[in-house]
RNA sequence: GCUGAAGUGGUGGAAUUGGUAGACACGUUGGACUUAAAAUCCAAUGUCCAUUAGGACGUACGGGUUCAAGUCCCGUCUUCAGUACCA
């Protein structure tokens, strides 16, 4: 009997969904344990060999869990809102939901023919109204809640509104927009409800509101900072221009110190807590008030260095800062227009990029410094960044780099207030070894003592006060896209109202096109029946909109990371129309036990989960603050991309025809020789040789063997330019490819399908070969060359049960070998699924068929139990092989083996002896061999005085069961 | 610049507490079987020297600690990823 892995796959497959093995209950005796993908986006290439690496291990894992007798919770879905399909939709016509439906078709057949134990009853789709309705409630919440910093959580509108209502604004500690006007709670009573309207949205967890945004002309959209990578769009690599709009806005800056706090409480990995900490910012200092002279203006700023303020020699603003054009004197004017003029130009991107041009203007404004009452001159620079913290800060050029570059460059005088610093070729820098000087009370003082006692003063005067900042920003949630969940939000008058969640939800209307109208609204714009019906409850007619009754509903949609920040609570009871998730369903699941996936998450839907987390929690819906537990970032497989050289000789001919030459006739860099020179004058005739240029172009993989050959035939035949191609070939008479390693990309033609792995190899041989590559967490390349390795193991594993007569499988008492093997196996194979090192178990594995095939073991006592070792990695063989050795329950659950140390406890052991550190030879000798002994046997061994020549050990360490080591 | 991760044969990688560096695979070479090929099996395979016995060198580089260092300490270099004037 042959192992026919495509029908064995297919076999149990079928099995597992007909018997629903993989079903987790929400009540049962067993603990629980939850592991967890991050859930795809089902785009229109299908998935590539990259794609499962993490659902593979974590299915390890959950396989595993089961095993060790837990109820194990292991869904999968989609995250099935995107760009890509709305994309598709605009140049097609095609409803983005067709699209989208085909994708996780695919999506969930190449899923399930590598053999995952999901629970599919569980699915979720987050472009599914049934479960974007509860998206649509948690904004609800959220717009219903402001942040009470006294009580340190989110609370109901309703407990602002009664403050408002009793004693003004003036005591409410709120996390809310900056220079709110204050009023009483007679003024509160009096206003209108627009005012007050106006009032709460500059309170509310989430709001409306005017702010700069990313725009993005080429995709007619806004992106957040994280969907930005070196000031192009992260999709399609479009450029992007700073924008102001109207937008609805996340105030994710109130959770800011409870989501650096809660990093300490969860076991993540530490380079994915070091980029959340970095993104939200935190930095202690104070705020400083500088006065204007002659002048009713005051102008904040924050500082790190308080300590330093005796240092300030002027004032740097942002050119974007409001105070500019009220400061700047009527001298100066022009100066200063040109200048932001000149900065409001650059793109955000060239000010990135270029740092170290030098540049600003003087408003011709004085402010006064708050002790000495000096005046100090007031700048104006690009290096402030208008977003971060007032947009102004104290110049200290003697204690910081910026300001001594841009002092310098302006012949501003620097003061020096550090004693015992030379600062004439740099700031000084070093908070450690700062001792101030030339500053009045401050004199003597090191950094902590200093900072404090100009807190202190300050407060005293009343301009200042200790303050801490956040790097963190609100998060923009609006987006001009159609295919999005649409916001459950009509306007009266302007004012966002929320549509009642009894009427959720609130479905994507049908637009005609996909892009942003004439008028420049987004997608929804397009709609007819658009229009919020405040007595029927309904969505109707635009026409018949009469803002009396009947408003105009939302135009944006939500942004990408809307639906998967809570996607995690929704599997614990996928299917509820009632709520969210039962309050039991989420008691007893809590939280993820262990989350897998990619660490290009870090500061994007891994941080908004954890604050909308924070968020339910504070209103009571969830029963934890942080939803993971512990996460695993996996590692990324990358493609080994084949590139042809073309031959291009700039003077231009032959440029249709395309000449190629095989990759060993080129030096290490791409140079050519003279013989070289000769052959590509011989195919193209007399040129110039400094005009021969090689090209490398990429080649699509598929039409590369292992010997890095070119298939010349399907090269030619792939794109019509190439059919008239001409080939130099290498020494070899072959043609070679050049290869380099890079992302797997459709683009890069280094795609690499699991469909076929699948069908010539089987599930079991690529679960085992994409852990077989390297540590989890490890970027490495894919090769499939390397897959006979693992393949040919399970053939193996199958002859140790199974020959051309059947099953081998015999009662007979296992060797005292065997068990070794065995116990050795199950050690081993434990120890690295706990540690995720499930590389080093699959070797484990072949170490283990490989003695116990030399032992010729048949014993079921041994090969059973092996099987349940290896069924975490290899399901299907292994059901297969428990299935003819009898069983007639599913594996999946039988109980993992357990480990006897006295199967592993040796008799004797071989011991390197070394000399000097050197290994020179083994000897064989007993484990209850003392010390004493030991030395003494060695000594006398002939192989020993061979070595020592004569000599006299100096010394000699006998270390018992290792290793014994001669000096002398 | 800062932060994080890493650097071991031709390749992927192993060595969990300092104790036989290169497990397990791929590839390559040689052999068996076969008319041949595929499949399968066996053997060799870090580099260099040596007919053998054996020896020298060897975990990015330079130092150090130790009887013993891929592993610990100090310094340097390189690669990858994230971040980017954050006051």
């Amino acid at each position: 009997m042959i192992y026919d892995f495509n029908k064995i796959e297919e076999k149990w497959q079928k099995y597992w969904a007909t018997n629903q093995t993989f079903k987790a209950e929400n009540q049962s005796e067993k603990p629980k344990y939850y592991v967890l993908d991050m859930f795809p986006y089902p785009s229109g290439a299908g998935l590539h060999v990259g794609h499962p690496l993490g659902y593979i291990a974590s299915d390890i894992y959950a396989r595993y869990k089961r095993h060790q007798g837990f109820n194990v919770l292991h869904p999968q879905g989609y995250d099935s809102f995107g760009l890509p399909a709305e994309q598709y939709a605009i140049q097609t016509g095609q409803h983005p939901a067709i699209t989208t439906a085909e994708n996780i078709k695919t999506y969930r057949r190449q899923l399930d023919q590598i053999g995952f134990s999901f629970d599919w009853s569980r699915e979720v789709r987050t472009s599914d109204p049934q479960y974007y309705k509860w998206t649509q409630w948690i904004f609800i919440q959220l717009f219903n809640s402001w942040y009470n910093n006294d009580t340190n959580k989110a609370e109901d509108i309703s407990t602002l509104e009664n403050i408002f209502a009793t004693e003004g604004n003036a005591n409410v500690n709120a996390v809310c927009d900056d220079n709110i006007a204050p009023f009483t709670a007679e003024a509160w009573q009096g206003f209108s409800s627009e005012d007050k309207q106006k009032v709460l949205l500059q309170y509310r967890l989430t709001y409306l509101a005017e702010t700069e945004v990313n725009w993005c002309p080429a995709l007619g959209t806004v992106l957040a900072n994280d969907e930005i990578v070196n000031g192009v769009s992260e999709r399609g690599g479009h450029p992007v221009i700073r924008k102001k709009m109207t937008q609805w806005s996340m105030r994710i800056s109130a959770y800011a110190e409870r989501l650096l706090q809660g990093l300490d409480t969860i076991d993540w990995t530490d380079s994915l807590k070091e980029s959340q900490r970095n993104w939200i910012g935190k930095s202690v200092g104070a705020s400083v008030t500088f006065n204007v002279k002659d002048s009713d203006a005051v102008i904040d700023v924050f500082t790190t260095r308080p300590d330093t303020i005796f240092g300030v020699s002027f004032m740097t603003l942002a050119p974007e800062h409001e105070l500019v054009a009220q400061l700047t004197t009527p001298e100066q004017k022009a100066e200063v227009d040109a200048y932001i003029l000149a900065t409001a130009k650059r793109s955000e991107r060239d000010r990135m990029a270029d740092v170290k041009t030098i540049s600003g203007a003087f408003t011709g404004a004085y402010a006064e410094h708050p002790f000495t009452k000096e005046p100090i001159p007031v700048w104006i620079g690009d290096y402030v960044l208008a977003g971060y913290g007032t947009g102004a800060v104290m110049s200290v050029p003697c204690g910081d780099e910026r300001d001594y570059a841009f002092a310098n460059h302006f012949n501003i005088p620097i003061i020096n207030i550090f004693d015992g610093a030379d600062i004439s070729e740099a700031a000084f820098t070093d908070k450690e070894k700062t001792v101030i000087g030339n500053s009045d009370f401050l004199n003597g003082m090191n950094y902590k003592k200093a900072t404090k006692r100009a807190i202190f003063e300050l407060e005293k005067i009343g301009q200042g006060e200790g303050k801490t900042n956040y790097r963190l920003r609100d998060a923009v949630f609006s987006r001009q896209r159609y295919w999005g969940e649409p916001f459950p939000v009509y306007y009266v008058k302007g004012m966002p109202q929320m549509i009642d969640a009894a009427h959720l939800p609130i479905k994507l209307p049908e637009v005609e096109k996909y892009l942003p109208t004439e008028t420049g609204e987004p997608p929804l714009g397009n709609a007819t029946v658009w229009a919020w019906d405040t007595n029927k409850n309904e969505v109707v007619s635009n026409d018949l909109i009469d803002n009396e009754t009947i408003h105009p509903l939302e135009l944006n949609t939500m942004p990408g990371w809307a639906g998967s920040s809570w996607y995690f609570n929704r599997y614990m009871d996928s299917t509820n129309t009632e709520e969210f998730a039962s309050k039991e369903a989420m008691d007893y699941w809590k939280d993820v036990d262990l989350y897998i996936g990619g660490s290009e998450h870090a500061t994007g839907h891994l941080l908004y989960s954890r604050f909308w987390q924070k968020f339910l929690f504070d209103k009571g819906v969830v029963p934890v603050d942080e939803f993971a537990k512990k996460l695993i970032n996996q590692g990324m497989i990358l493609g080994t991309s084949a590139f042809v050289n073309r031959v291009f000789v700039e003077t231009g001919i032959q440029k249709q025809r395309g000449v190629f030459i095989s990759n060993d006739l080129l030096g290490n860099k791409g140079e050519l020789n003279d013989d070289v020179i000769g052959l590509i004058k011989k195919e193209l005739g007399e040129v110039d040789e400094n005009d021969i240029k090689i090209m490398p172009i990429h080649a699509d993989v598929s039409f590369v063997n292992s010997s890095n050959q070119l298939d010349l035939e399907a090269f030619k035949n792939w794109r019509v330019e190439y059919n008239e191609a001409r080939f130099i070939k290498g020494k070899d008479g072959c043609f070679e490819v050049a290869r380099e390693v890079e992302k797997m990309s459709k683009s890069k033609y280094n795609v690499v399908n699991p469909d076929n792995i699948v069908s010539d190899y089987g599930a079991d041989s690529l679960r085992l070969y994409e852990m077989f590559l390297g540590p989890l967490e490890q970027y490495k390349p894919w090769n499939t060359a390397g897959i006979t390795g693992v393949h040919n193991f399970l053939k193996k594993l199958w002859k140790l049960y199974v020959d051309d007569n059947g099953l081998k499988v015999s009662d007979q008492a296992a060797t005292k070998d065997a068990l070794k093997t065995l116990h050795k196996t199950i050690k081993k194979v434990q120890e690295d699924i706990e540690n995720f090192s499930f590389n080093t178990s699959v070797s484990t594995f072949m170490i283990a068929v490989n003695e116990l095939t030399t032992q010729k073991c048949t014993s079921k006592d041994i090969l059973e139990p092996l099987l349940v070792l290896l069924s975490p990695y290899a399901p299907h063989i292994a059901e297969e092989l428990w299935n003819q050795l009898g069983n007639s329950e599913s594996i999946s659950t039988a109980a993992f083996p357990e480990f006897d140390a006295s199967h592993l406890v040796e008799s004797s052991k071989n011991y390197p002896i070394s000399f000097n550190g050197k290994m020179r030879f083994t000897l064989e000798l007993p484990m209850d061999m003392s010390k004493d002994e030991i030395e003494k046997t060695v000594l006398a061994h002939e192989k020993t005085q061979e070595q020592l020549a004569g000599r006299t050990p100096k010394k000699v360490i006998v270390v018992p069961g290792k290793i014994v080591n001669i000096v002398g």
